[in-house]
DNA sequence: TTAAAAAGAGCCTTATTATGCACTTTGAAA
DNA sequence: TTTCAAAGTGCATAATAAGGCTCTTTTTAA
């Protein structure tokens, strides 16, 4: 599904924190299966499972413009 | 479900942008229903949904970390 | 190298998202 | 205020995410 950047951040975060995929899925709610299949990179997460696991991991989820618009 | 913020900054882009929500819907590829029940704050999009809204909109999801960890 | 922990995968059921179609409500301009 | 475009809703179905169990593979530490 190509969500590669996030899973990465994702990894690094519970590495960084030493938090077990276990430990994430048991203190966000998420069922372990769940976040065993999106960090493997099959998955496609709402975006409620996506921030359940995220606010665990004491980050959160946000959109950047990419191309601000020009106002000629 | 409160994901107020990334609905707001969807609808101030897009409103930026001169663009509708059938427009959106048609360059996204996303559902026009989909993306009705998203900026209405019903509904849970997946993480693909997401993100197809949003690149068409020039923007791209992130994660930013909130608590930095400690290195003692 | 071996044993235990952690991560990944198969299978299955349930819950929920995605989406179309038709209709209603809201908002803004004429 | 009338009208038309844009946004929101109800209903129904297909597709798929969520999650539990069990087992296999990979990593890590002793």
């Amino acid at each position: 599904m190509h969500f590669e950047r996030i899973i990465k951040q994702i990894k690094q975060r519970r590495a960084d924190l030493n938090v077990t995929q276990e430990m994430l899925a048991e203190i966000s709610g998420v069922g372990l299966r769940t976040l065993k299949q999106f960090e493997s990179g099959k998955g496609n997460p709402t975006l409620k499972t996506l921030s359940g696991l995220v606010d665990a991991l004491g980050m959160e989820v946000g959109l950047k413009v990419k191309t601000p618009i020009q106002h000629p």
